[in-house]
DNA sequence: GTCTATAGCAGGATAGAC
DNA sequence: GTCTATCCTGCTATAGAC
């Protein structure tokens, strides 16, 4: 039992700093010495627990990034702005404050954003895991919220650009932190946050509104 | 002559292949060996002519990357639905496809998004070069651009936010090709392509277009 | 300018003591 | 389960012949 708990801790650990460093700077540019280190723990304790460093990568998918994406999708599912309408506006500004303000960290939605732009621009097996457990069923449910108000005759194609639209938006502002706060002059905190939020729900709403 | 036009090729192949490679896999998963090997040249020959593998990456930017967004941005500036209206359903729809259709083949395509999202996910000095000479210039004009359809009372930050949401569209339908791909069921042939035009278009005009 | 050879180091992984 | 010691491979970079 004790073995047990010093077990769970140590793998545990491991996820966490593996998890943060991948996010950080990518599979290649982090050496299992970095992580074990991090992580207060043996040289041998990565290939102990999870067999090699490209499975204990698969391991922070599975066991830390999709157990997250599933809360954030619980979130915006439960979220007052769903509850209350399901309107285009309504599900805009519920994934946007879902995505950008919602139940994470800052350091927590940092690392998933990270992990994620990862994989959709250059994808390994994680992604695998990710689209078939995550996005598809998350985007065909999106779409189907959306078909009422879009229009029943429409193609679900149509309503899957739509949620990839919105989504696009969600994901950029949270990847391009740095390029953001460049451009705009901006930095992320919660006054410029709200912004953002309210920003991609009004630009998903009527776009730019004009000509 | 002789050596200097030798010597020229030498940089070229390896500029070539060494954005292809950095694109494909990032900085750290690719070797200078993997490099000269593609370029077919000497192991050495990345030293003489670029000091070391970190500058020889950045040369990419400097001599590659950098001169196809100017090219990128010509194209959008001289394209006929910008010389015909400058509403932002034009400017819109030029961005478009200037970036998704464009003047690029579709490895060179790939090839610059790619880097693109690498360093607006982690940046590095390349992104200093990349945000001081093209971006924040480009996004300036953009937003200029908008300026008198949207409002000239509003304030810059609103423009900028307006751009950037344009430019995340299609940021995200060039790099996360793959997951697109997965979700929409569709490939990336002409006729893909084309409807993503539209959509982004159609979506930067007037959103969702409902309540 | 190009090549070979090699220095010097860091990486992943494992065997075996505890 | 954890640790040390070590193997082996592959990396960047450079010296020096051609």
């Amino acid at each position: 039992m004790i073995q047990d708990h010093k077990h769970d801790m140590t793998q545990e650990r491991l996820l966490d700093k593996a998890e943060a460093l991948f996010a950080q700077r990518g599979y290649d540019a982090v050496s299992v010495r970095e992580i074990t280190a991090a992580a207060h723990c043996n040289l041998a304790a990565v290939n102990y627990h999870f067999q090699n460093k490209k499975n204990l990568y698969l391991e922070v998918f599975r066991a830390r990034w999709i157990p997250r994406a599933r809360r954030l999708q619980e979130f915006f599912r439960k979220s007052s702005v769903i509850q209350n309408a399901t309107s285009p506006t309504a599900i805009a500004q519920g994934l946007a404050e879902a995505f950008l303000l919602g139940p994470l960290s800052d350091d927590e939605r940092h690392r998933h954003f990270q992990l994620m732009v990862r994989e959709l621009s250059q994808p390994s097996e994680a992604l695998e895991l990710v689209a078939e457990q995550v996005m598809r069923p998350f985007f065909t449910e999106l779409a189907e919220m959306l078909r009422p108000a879009i229009g029943n005759g429409v193609e679900k194609q149509r309503l899957m650009l739509d949620a990839l639209s919105m989504f696009a938006m969600v994901l950029y502002f949270n990847f391009a932190r740095v390029a953001v706060t460049r451009i705009t002059g901006r930095e992320y905190d919660d006054a410029f946050k709200g912004q953002l939020v309210k920003h991609i729900t009004e630009f998903s709403r009527t776009g730019l509104g004009v000509g």
